[in-house]
RNA sequence: GGCCCCGUAGCUCAGCUGGAUAGAGCAACGGUUUCCUAAACCGUAGGUCGCAGGUUCAAAUCCUGCCGGGGUCGCCA
């Protein structure tokens, strides 16, 4: 039930019909119209565009098109009017009864209402997070994660098929580095005076307990093995514990990944399915051994042209052509990125998302290279980056360093500030906007933030539920029982206007997943709590518009279902945002 | 220098893939509580949508060029 998808389609019938009476051209071609809500009110309910927009092909006046559209237009039954404005809107305008039938479609369809066959159930693959499994999370990975999330949950509910993923970085150097820092830690845990961590090494504290996991496993069996030796176990030791606390992190924001996909797993058990997704591109002619060209303005010294084997992207638009060998043979990342993509292709996935930070944005064009090239064109990845997140306490920007040991992690931050409003506030931007989050703000509990606003909308809408089965004998206030409400008393201006943006939801879940951008439910939210509250706060001056009239029992029913349907649009969208929506907030 | 993101009210930001008179919060000023949660609400004031061109019935939105801020730029991951 998609009220504005409903007049779209009710004027392309109508389009259809002027063609075949001779109102329009027979080969006329319907380009792309919108159906909307106005932004005045007095423009009706809803607002078309397509006789402006058909104009010139049909070599008609907008008006005259328009003029057409309205006779056809205004015969449904639903229809009170249609006025043709400006240079050609066709303001449409719905009699009482379609918003109390909306109403009643909340009721009946519940946490369904909104959701969407846009994705029809196609596979679609959500990479998000996949930090190097070589320490504990810090905020930085935070907004990523609830993006990805939220996105996931969103592409969801526009009803795709999703796969969550993660994927590993623990084939490269870094790891190596990791196992290393572990070994010392388990020396120390041996008994072992270790000193200072040598620079080069992880000296986070966190590879303590990993240290005495190891002297606990395996004693002193691994001191005396030369490194080739005991690297690979400490470093699948190391690895698998970081990805325990990894996947900890995650689960207190409530995130996790159905699939995490191991970068070593490309190139073991005997098998390279680098060298295969390469051969794969090698058959395209893509592959060839060059040199690149110095970049402009790069003014080091040491430039020197070597001999790589390159993947030739920019026949997809990329700058220049990337390499997927090292001097010493062995691959780089990105040629592991492109055989996990091609994985990724293999297992049916058609729709790719991925989610990067802002730091990696010069990779874009070659993973979408990569991608067009393996997929023929037949699939489609975006990748949607997460700006910079700045933190501030209390209007001061907090400085993170490694070094100094004051980088805060993921953990403190949600233990600090709690789940919620973490993941509102970094839903609360545009993904590739920068973000400033300020621990003060933050846990904040006035309208001032966002976050308690909306749930305290959803919690009052509970408490008046509550309150009328309380107050009002023999109330029923399920939504079934109030499915059967006379809703004909709702005509106050604040509750059409509450209904007019529960209407709006299911078109604002079609362009959020469409777009890829899960803000946009958050500040639908806030407007929707808002009108909410609005009302609400009418009925201090207007005892007669609160929602509870205790001598009528019919008002009073119309004025629940109205507050239960608006409770299900709230809990849906923090739902798919992933925050709580509480039945009381004392 | 190349590429990407951002530039909208004093501040922080929305603006629904081109629609009609550009919105919200904060800050400022003035109001609302014998009443379903004042964790709320109402009102006033505040704009050359960075600048200049272009595309068209229509541009904050699309294109080009500048200006300013941030990010990034061969084998790291």
């Amino acid at each position: 039930m998609n009220l504005f998808a409903d007049v779209a389609a009710r004027v392309t019938t109508a389009l259809e019909a002027l063609k075949s009476d001779g109102g329009l051209p027979a080969d006329l071609a319907f380009p792309a119209f919108d159906a909307e809500p106005p932004r005045d009110a007095t423009h009706g309910d809803v607002a078309v565009n397509a006789a402006m927009v058909l104009a010139k092909s049909a070599k008609m006046k907008p008006r005259d098109i328009a003029e057409a559209l309205k006779a056809k237009l205004e015969a449904a039954p639903d229809v009170a009017k249609v006025e043709v404005a400006g240079p050609g809107f066709l303001n449409i305008t719905f009699k009482n009864n379609v918003w109390q039938d909306l109403i009643r479609t909340i009721l009946r369809e519940g946490s369904a209402y909104g959701a969407s066959s846009l994705g029809q159930a196609g596979k679609l693959n959500v990479e998000y997070v996949s930090a190097n499994p070589t320490g504990p999370m810090h905020v930085g990975h935070c907004r990523g994660a609830v993006f990805g999330d939220a996105l996931a949950n969103l592409l969801v509910f526009a009803g795709y098929d999703v796969t969550r993923e993660y994927y590993i970085n623990d084939a490269g150097g870094q790891v190596n580095v990791l196992a290393r820092s572990a070994f010392l830690r388990y020396r120390e845990a041996l008994g072992e005076d270790i000193g200072a961590i040598p620079e080069g090494l992880y000296p986070g504290e966190y590879l303590k307990p990993v240290g005495a996991a190891l002297a606990a496993e395996h004693g002193h069996a691994l001191i005396n093995m030369p490194e080739e030796r005991w690297l690979p176990i400490v470093r699948s030791f190391a690895i698998a514990k970081m990805l325990e606390m990894i996947k900890d992190d995650l689960a207190a924001l409530n995130i996790t990944h159905e699939v995490f996909f191991s970068e070593a797993s490309l190139t073991s058990g005997g098998q390279d399915k680098v060298k295969a997704a390469i051969d794969v591109l090698r058959q395209k002619g893509l592959i060839y051994e060059g040199t690149l060209e110095k970049p402009k303005g790069h003014d080091d010294d040491e430039w020197e042209d070597r001999v790589q084997t390159l993947f030739k992207s920019t026949a997809f638009g990329d700058d220049e052509d990337r390499a997927l060998q090292k001097s010493d043979g062995s691959y780089t990342y990105f040629a592991g990125d492109v055989a996990y993509h091609y994985d990724k292709l293999q297992r049916g996935f058609r729709h790719l998302i991925n989610v990067f930070g802002a730091d990696h944005v010069g990779y874009i064009p070659r993973m979408k290279a990569a991608v067009a090239a393996l997929s023929d064109g037949n699939a489609d990845l975006d990748i949607k980056v997460v700006n910079l997140v700045r933190l501030f306490k209390a209007g001061e920007p907090y400085k993170m360093s490694k070094r100094a040991g004051t980088f805060v992690t993921l953990r403190e931050v949600v233990d600090e500030v709690g789940r919620d409003p973490v993941r509102y506030m970094m839903l609360y931007r545009k993904n590739q906007e920068t973000l400033d989050f300020d621990f003060a703000k933050v846990t904040e509990q006035s309208k001032d933030n966002p976050v308690f606003y909306v749930q305290y909308a959803h919690a009052r809408s509970a408490s008046v539920l509550r309150n009328a089965a309380a107050q009002v004998p023999g109330l029923n206030v399920s939504p079934e029982a109030l499915e059967k409400a006379d809703l004909s008393i709702l005509s106050d201006s604040g509750e059409i206007d509450l209904v007019k943006r529960l209407a709006g939801f299911p078109k604002l879940i079609e362009g959020a997943a469409t777009a890829h951008e899960p803000h946009r439910i958050a500040f639908y939210l806030y407007d929707l709590a808002s009108a909410l509250h609005t009302q609400w706060t009418r009925g201090n001056d207007s005892p007669h518009l609160r929602f509870i009239q205790s001598n009528d029992g019919v008002a009073t029913s119309a004025r629940l279902a109205l507050i239960y349907a608006t409770k299900t649009v709230i809990k849906s969208g923090l739902e798919i945002l992933g925050v709580e929506a509480p039945d009381a907030m004392r």
